[in-house]
DNA sequence: CTGTGAGTTGGAGCGCGCTCCAAGTCAAGC
DNA sequence: GCTTGACTTGGAGCGCGCTCCAACTCACAG
């Protein structure tokens, strides 16, 4: 697999994925062709659309260097990265309960511009 | 109200404040007392409290501006205040759907550890 | 052989949202 | 009068996450 066709299932950009390899989000560096290029296997692919799910619920680059150096470890590390999905899971159903509380204001809002045009 | 106050009711840093102010945050300068200090009121206050739950919800800095523009320019722009309030709550909506979307293989990769591991 | 297209690298640049610095003013307390 | 502390300004700097540039290599089609 190449890294256009990485690029377009994952929905990064080429230049995205090669600066993910640099920051070390990588468990390692995909193999490469004879050519030099890279060569992407399945699992590659698999683990960046894990990466692009934590990066869409807000994980820093530095928190997915951190989860990629646990797999580099190997299967000792699985309660490590269990733990870590999951601080990041109840940081992220966090988020979600402000988002709503935040939202909360914005509707009252809402409303009292209804009540200042006679909720037409 | 200092800004020092107001930064203390918003959460804001009086670095923030006056940055909101220079970018065209507020509906209108803040007066000044004698000193030439910036003087709030409450319903200065509140404005920026609004401010701050549209920044939580994500709105950049340009759409509190677009806002703000609206807002100066009286009552004739209830309705379109509203609307830009209505599509930014749209849009957090779905963003909160998408986060527990994108939340669902995070999850199902915490499971996969469980398995690994036993389910101890 | 030449062009085209897809890839390679190191490093520069960018947009956003702050965050802070330097140098100054002013008011109040000792 | 002097210090302290809260404020003022214009502008510089920063951290993050990309995003792109320049110069290059390589494989393949015509």
């Amino acid at each position: 697999m190449t890294i256009a066709q990485v690029a377009e299932r994952t929905g990064l950009t080429a230049h995205t994925l090669r600066y993910y390899e640099r920051a070390g989000l990588l468990r390692e560096p995909p193999d490469r062709g004879g050519n030099g290029h890279r060569r992407y296997t399945e699992r590659d692919a698999d683990w960046i659309r894990l990466l692009t799910r934590l990066r869409a619920t807000g994980m820093s680059i530095a928190g997915m260097r951190r989860y990629a150096e646990l797999a580099r470890r190997g299967e000792d590390t699985y309660a490590a990265r269990k733990e870590l999905l999951e601080a990041h899971r109840a940081e992220v159903l966090g988020k979600i309960e402000q988002l709503k509380d935040d939202l909360a204001l914005v509707e009252y809002k809402i409303n009292v511009y209804d009540k200042l045009m006679g909720d037409s």
